[in-house]
DNA sequence: GTCTATAACCGGATAGAC
DNA sequence: GTCTATCCGGTTATAGAC
């Protein structure tokens, strides 16, 4: 069970055909496998991340799991699809909260910003969602890709709009720039510890200024580059 | 078998002690099964990591892994260990190889840029390396974590050289801007292709910039940051 | 809906032949 | 040094009680 976003109110995930439960009741206990899931996921990876941690982590048995879910498969699918859900729900409802008139580059900022809070926020699902890139089976990363491919072509959008408007460099490569931004804050929860020298918040703006203006300074020391 | 590092020759990583296998025929068995272990627990993390699969990978027999290390969880602690070692070598030598006139800034971003070529080169040791990260149990990562630790500091030392020259800006929270780097590039075997629009030296060249001066331009639309 | 029990399987580790 | 055979513990999935 991790600790929700605080302040924003996010716009909810669809979610893909629910097989049993209409009941709230067993919806709410699917709901809490489902983030027991993430969690030991997040903990275990893949391959460890066994329905027995789940069950305990969730409160119940093993067994109780089959009536929930089909199969280990399809419940691990379905921590991966929320995950990015959640991202990319989270990183859109920032950017279209912004007024009408920012610019591409505050949108892409923002973007940035939205994507790491949610990382710190979400960091069961978080770091669930990175660790099972390029470690589920070959058919599930097919299904799961759509998903991840409409968030970083939302993302890729934002990046081309800030370059159409000469606000960042139009000549870099803007996938390998999408890609080196989410490693970076993708990593964040495997390290970060509230009680460091930065706050969430400070984190975010960290990030923010490497990718667009960087650390250094504008002076130089004699020596040559 | 991963490709090593085309020109540069890599300062050797002194190896922890060596339980049996005093000959050399020997000695490039073990290797070869260290290999195949990275590229396996690259591919499935740590849980995921079979000893018929790095068996297979390495060309022999589950049981005869047994011979040349203690144990699965040993094998996979050398991995970890072999794949801290070649990064930092591979970065110190690379810093090292600088004239003596270089500048801080010029050290730090030397650094940065082998690191990154040191995942792209040894993708299996360094995707195995970043997926072991947080997976291993306590007790493997409390030992591990001193050679990571000392890496850590290794870069820290340049980054506050570089702050205080005023190359880059002093009062950034150094350490969380190490991690962002790092996470950033680590990512990057997960998703670079050779054939895509960069290459390894353009991706060394943006993370880079990324770090250091990031892609905005001076230029801003009217709206507000 | 959830539990317990169990079937079928798989992976790590060891023994002993060669 | 390497192989094959085997033991043991743990994991998924299902059956059936409640």
């Amino acid at each position: 069970m991790s600790a929700r976003l605080n302040p924003r109110p996010l716009a909810r995930v669809p979610e893909p055909a629910v097989p049993h439960s209409r009941t709230p009741r067993a919806e709410r206990k699917k709901l809490r496998i489902l983030d027991a899931a993430a969690e030991v996921v997040a903990r275990r990876g893949y391959a460890g991340a066994t329905l027995a941690e789940i069950a305990a982590e969730a409160g119940t048995q093993a067994g109780s799991i089959y009536y929930h879910f089909e199969s280990r498969e399809a419940l691990i699918e379905e921590v991966m699809r929320h995950g990015v859900g959640l991202s990319f729900a989270h990183t859109r409802a920032c950017v279209e909260r912004l007024p009408r008139s920012a610019s591409p580059r505050t949108r892409l900022e923002t973007a940035i910003r939205a994507h790491l809070e949610m990382m710190l926020a979400e960091s069961g699902n978080a770091r669930a969602t990175s660790r099972l890139t390029g470690q589920i089976p070959p058919e599930m990363w097919q299904r799961v890709n759509a998903v991840m491919r409409a968030y970083g072509a939302y993302l890729d959008r934002l990046i081309a709009a800030a370059a159409a408007a000469g606000e960042i460099d139009p000549a870099i490569d803007r996938s390998a720039f999408r890609m080196l931004v989410i490693g970076a804050a993708n990593w964040v929860p495997e390290w970060f510890r509230p009680n460091g020298r930065s706050s969430p918040g400070q984190l975010c703006d960290l990030l923010v200024r490497m990718a667009m203006e960087g650390v250094a300074t504008r002076r130089r020391s004699r020596a040559a580059a």
